[in-house]
Order: structure tokens, then C-alpha cells, then sequence
DNA sequence: TAGAGCCTGGACAACGTTGTCAGATCCAGG
DNA sequence: CCTGGATCTGACAACGTTGTCCAGGCTCTA
């Protein structure tokens, strides 16, 4: 579970009590707790707990009115003469009343939240996607809770159960890991859940993908259309499946084209910049070295940049993901572009036509990507 | 308020009523709800509303315990015997149960989670930040709940009205107001609030920001330093604090050299690409045109970068923010950078000191800027 | 003016959890 | 066998809100 590493503790038994002390006022002797006397309800003070907000129970006292009858000038339901509504209302702005929607969602059952798992909120890719789901549940009226799992199986798993735990309506996960049968309670239990950018793994779920596999074989091909047949490949490890999908995207256009690929072609489980930097540069000075280069992600497409930005010959590069400014270098750089604003769009309205009940079935929905030529992609085999 | 525009009312009164329907089932006979008689507490089906979730009260019964050991054993609190523990822990897992976070927080009067209101998660300044917000809450045991307010002064009170309705325990805000006393309830009750990148307006409150005026200043600086004194600067709107704060660096470093400033070098409120490249080539081609630009904000240095990279003569630029790929450009982008990251950690980790109780009095944090030189900016000036 | 019908307002119980407190059980020591 | 003290367990009342239902007061018609 989550863990409190400093003396904060959210719900920590040891906070000094303020929430919890019940403050003497004026004419109230309910200041004693010890005696559990059976308090009337009525005859409490105004003061109470929650950081000294007032309620409903206040607001109705000061109003001089019933507590329903704030509960309905509040959620603007009929029923109330203009005249009370004025009353109820003074002293909801003399009070500084707020709702508390915790209780509400406690009644209700529907919290108008949605939770949102990704991998790294500061990944431009995400940022995005997790925008465009923002925008349709705000639409919607609902709030987004999001966490990053730092592609980490255990902690997405974590998360995912502490939206469950909030009730969220429903669940936007971009998986770290391959087993989400921990969610079947839930799924049983009703919460929405669309699966982004991967698949759910071992649990039929509805699924917003990219065309990974026919992205990154358009644009293998497009390097082959080029002249090149030395083509090397620099990816995330095939654990994890657009990893795998664009790695088996870059050998069926190999395969299409007749090319046998060699294993230093290929390098699989690189993600951060040191060793992506070695990966490229060994296939460029191997024994069989590459004309050109497929990254998959546009983390490594980045690194890869700087790499051929050094060398003296020029080397072609098509990246999956498209990366700002892409246009602006040189060369160019050629991607497959895949709409992240688009996945996370067509994630959430899918999951709120699920909470719509228009939804049913679990569907798994291929986006298109695109190839944007610019340059790099363009550039003859030399060396 | 936040608005439904689809059929999904997440707490309407339409929804089909699966949640409140009692489920009639084997030998219980309280499916009837006409006559409300006094309902014996403890003989009800273990079935309940709530989207058919187990409470504590059906982990009890099917464990054959009470409600409080349940309790104690889904919170790890000491007095249970190892077998009582193993049987409720078996219940627990047969029926699913998962606690119910939103009546806890009821209960508890700490929700464990914190707000965070920033202007667009797409931008990639604030992907990093937030990023930064999510792993100080993570590591505090908090969750975030993020919204973007799309620079839209009602929408970010709104926002962060409905963030105090769910009882967030602490806000971070990037302000798009200027007028923030909607949030003195909020403040009186005992609501943690930062301020982030922009101060708050109108009220006493904790603030991190970056040294706009000293940043945009030493790079106004910089141009000069390099013989540049037609120096143009597009930037956003003045109500905006950051920038204002950046046009009067700008002034600053102008009038410290002793250049007059031209009315047609400077260009306020333009943010849309079209825009901002209209204004570049204005002062570009103007009566008395500018040999250097200094920009605002990211998204208006990526645009200008656009508009030079289409000159003919070389034009010198230094760009507030720093952004992604800058040393790969021709030349490369010299920038004021401010850090996003270290933005968001200070001033989530300043929110959990309030929480604490460590930090009493507001302050106003300003951190250093940092002037990166890739060649933009050192260029000549020419024409 | 009486009765029927509407409108308004309020009492009350639930939602699922936790804090309090008292009762039950067990064991060692007399 | 009893007593005293640990342990362990469970009944109950909150937390602040909303749904249900009923009681008055009003208007309108006959």
C-alpha cells in the first residue's frame, strides 16, 4: 500500500486532534466526552469537526430552516420558495459552506471521478493523452485522479487498487504490466475500465491501441523503399507489448522484403540514454553495419538523434512517435506519428458509454498511425 | 459548477436505480420497501447497493465476526488473534472486498489526497511539474487530483472549488486569476494551498515561483552583451504574472543599457502560432527592424524559431523555457531555463509541511533561472 | 365553508467506515 | 476455585449527505 515516508500521515491515528477535538462554546456543555451521556441531536453547537467546517446542520440552524431544505437550495432542486432560498443562502456565503462531497459520494454511490494510470505524466506522449481524457470527463462532470506507475507492474497494480478503494466511476490504464486479473472484483463490481496504448493482459477488457505493428511495418518499409537493407532496431523490451507489436512490425517488412536480419541489427530492452547510445553506435561500426536506424519510442528516437548528429556519414532514422520540432532539424526526421490526444479521447468516451450502459462488450480498437516524411527517413544507403 | 453535456450524469437523479434496488434473495424478506417498519440491523442479506460491493459488514458475517475486527484486520491494527486474522483474511478474499475509501474519509476527516490545478497537462512544461507534485504526494502517501483550467480564470476557480469539495487535503495551484479570495473559506478551514509559478492575488499564501524578472533580464542581457540593441520581445498576456514579470526584465536589462525602447519591438498577448508569427516578422521588417528576439514562454519560442528559420539574414533569439531538442537545431537554441521539476517538489513538499504543521508562516519562493547557451543566442547582429 | 389537491418544509434513516467503551475470554498466581 | 489482569472482541454512535415520507398550510372548486 501506499506509505507515508515522513511524519504526514494522511490517516495516521497519531495527527494532533484538532479534527477531532470538539471545541466549548458559549453556551454548549458538550465540551465533556467522557460521560456518553445520550447526547440529544439536536442541541449540539454550530461549531463541529472536519477542520471547523461548517455543514448542512449549521447552515439549516442559521437559516433557521430544516436541514433538507439546504440540501435542496444546494443542489438546486424544486421545491423551495424564492423567499427560504434567499435565507438559506446568506447563510451559506456567512458561513462559508462548501459541500462536502466525500458524504455525498458515500450516499450516492457515484463519486464523478475517474482514475487515470499511466506511465510517466512527464513523458510528452502522455501529457496529451491524459489531457484529452481530461477534457471528457470534464465534459462529463467528472474529475480525473491520475498516478504514473513508472512502467513498474507492482506499482500500477498499487494505484489502480487506490482508485478502486476511491470508488472512481471508472479506469483509464495505460498497463505496466501483463496480469490484470486483480481487477476482476471490480470489473464484477462495475467500474468502468479502458485499457490505452496496450492491452489488457489475461482479463477481457476494452482496449484503445495505436496500429503498432502496421506503423512500424510502413515504416521499416519506407527505409527499404529507400535502398536500405542493413536496418537496425532499437526498442523497449518486448515485455512490453508496443515494444513487442513495433518489433514485430520491423520483421515483417524485413521478411516482406526478403531481408534476413541479423542480431546485431537488433537491440531490445534499451530505454535510457547511456545505453542507447552504445546500442546505436555498436550497430553502426559492427561488422555488418547499418545504413539505417528504426527507434521505437520517441525517447530513443531523441537519444538516436544525438548519436548520428556525431557521425560523418549520413545514416537514415524513421522514429515511432512523433517528437516537437521534428521539422525544424537537419534533416527532418521522418516519423510514424500516432495521435496520443486521439487514444486518450477515444478511451474515455468509451468509458463513459460503458458507465452510459450504451457500452457492453469489451471491443479492442486499432487507431491508424501515420508516417510523416521529412528528411531523415529519405536519406540513401551510404557506407 | 461543472456540467454534464451527455447522458452520464454521475450524480443525477436519472440513473437507473441498480445501486438502490435491494436484491430480494434466499430467506431474507426485506426486498419489500413500502413499509419502512423497523428494520432489525444485523438480520439483512449480506447483498448491499453500491454497484454489489462487500462492506465490512458481509466480510464479518461470513468470517463470523464483528464489524470493528474487520476493521482492524484491513487496517493492520494490533489485538487480533492470528486465527481470527487468517479467517477474516479468507472472507476478504472470497467476496472481493475492497475498503471503501470515500466513508473513511468521512470518518477520518483526511481524504489523503491533494489537488493539483495547472493550466494545460499537454504543455510540456507542466507535464515535469506535475510529475514532480505526483512523487512528493506518492511518497507522503497522498494521491493527485489534477484539472486544467486552460488559462481560464473561472475555470481554475471552479476547478479548484470542486477539489475542495472532495476535501482534497491541500491545493497546488498555477494560477490563471488574479483574484484568489473565493479560496479564504477554503484557507480558515485548514486547506494546505501553494502557489506555483505565478504568485496569488489578492490573498496572504504560500508561493514558489521562478526568477522571471532576474531570468529575462540576464537574457535581454545577453543579446546586448553581444552587440544587439534593436531587440524585440513577444510575450503573453501582461495579466499574466510571469509575463509581465518577463517584459519588465526585459525593460530592465534595456534600460540598464540605456536603449529607448520602441513600442513596435515589443509584441504583448500573443500566444496562437498565427499570431506570433505575424508579430516576429512585423518587427522583423518594420520601420526599424529588430536583429534579436527574446521570447516569453515555450510555445512562443518554438513558433519564432519557425519564422527564423525562414529568414535570410541570421536573426539572434533567447527563449524563457527551455525545450526539447534545442542543442540539435541550427544553431542551437540559447534559453532562460527554469526548472519545472524542482518548481512542482518544492512546492508540494512546502504543502506537506503545512500538513504537518512545520510551516506556519507564507512565504514567497523564488528560484534561480539558469541562462543555457547553445549559439542563438550569441549570433551577431545583422541587417 | 368544506373537501380535495398541491406545495413547502422537516424528521429520519441510511450510505460504509472508525473511535470508544464495555463485555467476554483466557491464563497465572493465590 | 477464585481473583486480577491481560488480551481479544463486538455493539454502538458518529462522520455529512441525500431519499423517503408525512405533516401542515395553502389554493381552488363545489
Amino acid at each position: 500500500m501506499l506509505d507515508a515516508t515522513s511524519s504526514y500521515k494522511p490517516m495516521g491515528r497519531r495527527i494532533p486532534t484538532p479534527l477531532n477535538r470538539r471545541i466549548p462554546v458559549d453556551d454548549d456543555r458538550t465540551g465533556h466526552r467522557i460521560v456518553p451521556e445520550t447526547i440529544r441531536r439536536s442541541d449540539r453547537a454550530p461549531e463541529n469537526r472536519y477542520g471547523n467546517r461548517p455543514t448542512m446542520k449549521d447552515v439549516a440552524a442559521r437559516a433557521g430552516v430544516g436541514l433538507k431544505t439546504v440540501s435542496r437550495v444546494v443542489n438546486g432542486e424544486p421545491g423551495v420558495t424564492p423567499e427560504t432560498e434567499r435565507r438559506v443562502q446568506e447563510a451559506i456565503d456567512a458561513l462559508g459552506f462548501r459541500r462536502n462531497d466525500s458524504a455525498r459520494v458515500l450516499r450516492k454511490g457515484r463519486t464523478a471521478s475517474i482514475g487515470l494510470v499511466l506511465e510517466d505524466l512527464a513523458d510528452p506522449f502522455y501529457g496529451p493523452l491524459s489531457r484529452a481524457v481530461e477534457e471528457v470527463a470534464r465534459a462529463h462532470g467528472a474529475l480525473l485522479i491520475n498516478g504514473s506507475s513508472a512502467e513498474d507492474p507492482d506499482r500500477e497494480q498499487e494505484l489502480a487498487l487506490a482508485l478502486c478503494a476511491r470508488r472512481v466511476d471508472g479506469l483509464v490504464i495505460i498497463p505496466a504490466g501483463d496480469d490484470h486479473r486483480y481487477l476482476e472484483p471490480e470489473l464484477k463490481a462495475g467500474v468502468a475500465t479502458v485499457f490505452v496504448d496496450r492491452p489488457a493482459g489475461k482479463i477481457d477488457a476494452d482496449c484503445v491501441l495505436a496500429d503498432n505493428h502496421g506503423g512500424a511495418r510502413d515504416g521499416v518499409a519506407h527505409l527499404i523503399a529507400h535502398g536500405h537493407r542493413r536496418i537496425g532496431f532499437i526498442g523497449d523490451m518486448p515485455r512490453i507489448h508496443t515494444a513487442a507489436e513495433r518489433l514485430r512490425g520491423y520483421r515483417a517488412a524485413m521478411e516482406d522484403a526478403g531481408i534476413p536480419v541479423e542480431d546485431s541489427w537488433m537491440s531490445l530492452g534499451v530505454t535510457d540514454p547511456e545505453r542507447v547510445r552504445r546500442a546505436a553506435e555498436e550497430m553502426l561500426t559492427g561488422p555488418s553495419p547499418v545504413t539505417a536506424i528504426f527507434t521505437g519510442n520517441n525517447r530513443v528516437t531523441v537519444t538516436v538523434i544525438r548519436v548520428l548528429a556525431e557521425q560523418t556519414r549520413p545514416v537514415a532514422l524513421v522514429g515511432f512517435d512523433d517528437i516537437e520540432l521534428a521539422d525544424l532539424l537537419q534533416p527532418g526526421v521522418t516519423v510514424v506519428a500516432q495521435d496520443a490526444a486521439s487514444l486518450g479521447r477515444t478511451a474515455a468516451e468509451r468509458l463513459f458509454r460503458q458507465l452510459d450502459g450504451t457500452l457492453v462488450t469489451p471491443e479492442r480498437i486499432e487507431l491508424p498511425t501515420r508516417l510523416i516524411t521529412r528528411g531523415s527517413g529519405e536519406l540513401a544507403p551510404r557506407g
